[in-house]
DNA sequence: GGAGAGTCGTTGCAAGTGCAATCACAGAGA
DNA sequence: TCTCTGTGATTGCACTTGCAACGACTCTCC
């Protein structure tokens, strides 16, 4: 936010690398205020609820969240211990793992939907729009 | 990049997100390619050399990089350790230090300043301009 | 001047991440 | 059916990072 007017060729996007750090902090900070668990687990989560059966391989989270296989299991250890979310297996392939919500993952994501949109409203969207 | 269409709301920053994390990846892969080293030592290079005594203090690179100070003592450990970076005791406060580039630093510039900016434009300014 | 609050850079420590290797399983072809 | 190649998820390991604490120093106010 605020960059340089320098907009031409590489400033743009160093003022989006920029942004993007500052976006994500801010974030991470009104979540945490209000108790809840870092924007990675909320990544998770939102990825798992949108998808048609509620259901979701582990490889296709890592894609929609960006993020190494090995990264996302470890995620998942954490979320899964937090009650949050649950490994099932797979029917169709034995060597995949299903996640799923749980009961709290879901009570989760009402609670922290609000907040998350009105950060990205407040320190990202904001900005774009008053010209 | 080529996110979903969903641009309303939280689905832009979403866009971004994701764009950010394939940009970083793509700019990281270029400079590793060409034996070079990684984006963050280039952003404290490049700060430092568009300072206007082409010197700057820690916490001043901190700010423009958008990193911890403690972060980037380590950062800053590494990239002198390289010699494409030297610390100097800071004339007007004693607690501070100043960098500046070594020759070798401003050569390394050099030779990855197309580099990066080829692959911003590939990767980051192309799909802005493609109707 | 001297005391106290604040700042700069560094260090111990813990957390999160990616790469490479690994195991279990799927799918194609002989 | 059996083998062989490829894929999904996990683990060991190393690396990078931030937070909290610290020592050195500056600045303000008395």
């Amino acid at each position: 936010m605020d960059a340089e007017p320098n907009a031409c060729g590489a400033g743009a996007w160093r003022a989006v690398f920029v942004s993007h750090h500052l976006v994500v902090e801010r974030i991470e900070e009104a979540l945490a205020a209000e108790g809840l668990p870092p924007l990675s687990w909320y990544d998770v989560l939102l990825t798992v609820a949108r998808a048609p059966e509620q259901r979701l391989r582990m490889f296709e989270v890592a894609e929609g969240i960006v993020m190494s296989r090995s990264g996302l299991t470890r995620l998942v250890d954490r979320i899964e211990s937090g009650g949050l979310l649950r490994r099932e297996t797979c029917p169709s392939d034995r060597r995949g793992t299903h996640l799923a919500l749980t009961e709290q993952g879901e009570e989760l994501l009402r609670r922290a939907a609000p907040v998350y949109t009105a950060a990205v409203q407040e320190h990202f969207l904001r900005h774009l729009a008053d010209p």
